[in-house]
DNA sequence: TGACGGCCATCGTTTAGCGAGGCACATTGA
DNA sequence: TCAATGTGCCTCGCTAAACGATGGCCGTCA
């Protein structure tokens, strides 16, 4: 998968992930990797700036939840600000594929 | 339109557009405001590097061309290997659609 | 003559993702 | 017992695309 076709669409993958229910970054890039069938592996310095970032404008919130075994996961959780943001990203992901799909093609 | 979203594809656009014929810079710009009714306007910076790049890998060739009032313009034009890499780009394209489309559920 | 539009292009900045690396601790198994 | 592997967090320097600004040239038309 090209690289630079990603970019821009991994906050939206995030949201969309988040929106399902609280996840650890661990586990996001097990299950982007799990649902891809190993196609896109999102990238550890791809993701935490990227869970930081949406912490900072505060669409999403994150809480540190320990394990039985003592160790330490860092969760993060939809805020309804960023259901918002969600829904006009989701909007315009529509618009995007239109666009190009327009010049492209129908698909094959 | 959200500039990052666009990033990586702009070479498969402006590939989608050679392939139904030779146009120059500025035609392309004007076409993709016009068929996108405005709401995507391809930057100078953004087309002339991408199409010199892809002129340098062989996949588009350029020729100018002097019209009546005697100004140039510079039409590109797909080569075969261009429409090889656009096929190739095309099938790129729908897996990426196909997997955010997975996370983000399927259009509204 | 001066504004506008067609037409080419580059340059510095911003920004996302990448690859590599680092740190810490638990589990597993030779 | 100790090394390897896996879980889990993170940062840093680099690359590369798009942006905005800018610049230049020349025709046309008021």
């Amino acid at each position: 998968m090209d690289r630079e076709l990603l970019k821009g669409s991994t906050p939206l993958l995030l949201l969309s992930l988040l929106c399902e229910g609280p996840m650890y970054g661990y586990q996001i890039i097990e299950t982007v990797r799990q649902r891809t069938g190993g196609t896109y592996t999102l990238k550890e310095g791809a993701l935490y700036p990227a869970l930081h970032k949406l912490e900072a404008t505060e669409f999403i919130s994150s809480y540190w939840e320990t394990q039985e075994n003592g160790r330490e996961r860092r969760y993060y959780s939809l805020l309804p600000a960023g259901e918002a943001f969600l829904t006009a990203k989701k909007k315009e992901w529509n618009q995007f594929v239109d666009m190009v799909q327009a010049f492209v093609g129908p698909r094959a």
